[in-house]
DNA sequence: TCTATCGTTGACATCCATGTCAAGGTCCAG
DNA sequence: CTGGACCTTGACATGGATGTCAACGATAGA
């Protein structure tokens, strides 16, 4: 497919996908035009960067990590240097942290909304909570 | 306490207490010589703009949502407007995303650092899985 | 064939969280 | 009273993910 249809069903854009490729994190083939060409399996892909992204890695680390993803189990011995596993170890932590913290927070805010919302229900009573309405 | 010392206590640097001042995220009282004088309160509500901000969230964000989150569940019914509950669940949706996102990912990098550390361990042998060694 | 739509590259603009630097005020310790 | 550590404000710089625009080539439909 094309850079506009990918962009599409990513709802990215093609200044995105190119800026993607210019990072290193796609590689599309070329048509005989010289339009880029992407596979199917792309979609996923870019689906998953933009995860990452909007998750808050930076596109240097989703480079790195992105190998490991491949879809069919494929074990990249190669790239597997011990600097690049102990970027990805503390990577995995950064994430849970940041998981931890997202967690706390949203709940923190689904309680308040669960409050408030429980206040304006019933028709106008202040101080609720331990006694009975 | 002063702002160097908060700084230091939070990890963080004067600027940047100066500059989430300046978005309206902590508001600092004064000495009487001007320099800012920050409650004790404030580590944690700095840790924790902190921790949202390296979760992915802006600044504009978190403004919204501290006042929710305030210590001694004081419910703020004032600036309870429905623009701001809907704005607060729609943010908790994203939030939500983003965690489903970062755990599937981050799992997806823990298998694979498990297999290559599985790998490496027993004295090179190509193929594990469920060949018992 | 004309024109609309899509593609190409490259440059420049923007937003946001930060860093850095300058010029100056405050305060304490020697 | 002087030097150093800390504070103030303000300005400018930067890096990363994006938007936008210009100038141009490719393609397909009326």
């Amino acid at each position: 497919m094309r850079i506009g249809e990918l962009a599409r069903r990513t709802e990215s854009t093609p200044r995105l996908l190119r800026y993607y490729e210019q990072q290193g994190l796609i590689t599309p083939r070329r048509e005989a035009n010289g339009y880029r060409a992407y596979d199917e399996y792309l979609v996923d892909r870019v689906l998953q960067i933009r995860g990452l992204l909007d998750a808050g890695l930076p596109t240097r680390i989703i480079k790195q990590i992105l190998p490991c993803l491949d879809a069919p189990r494929t074990i990249h011995f190669a790239d597997a240097t011990p600097e690049m596993l102990a970027t990805l170890e503390s990577e995995t932590d950064r994430m849970t942290r940041r998981i931890l913290c997202l967690t706390r927070n949203r709940d923190a805010i689904r309680e308040y909304l669960e409050v408030v919302k429980g206040l304006s229900e019933p028709p106008l009573e202040v101080q609720r909570s331990h006694s009975a309405a």
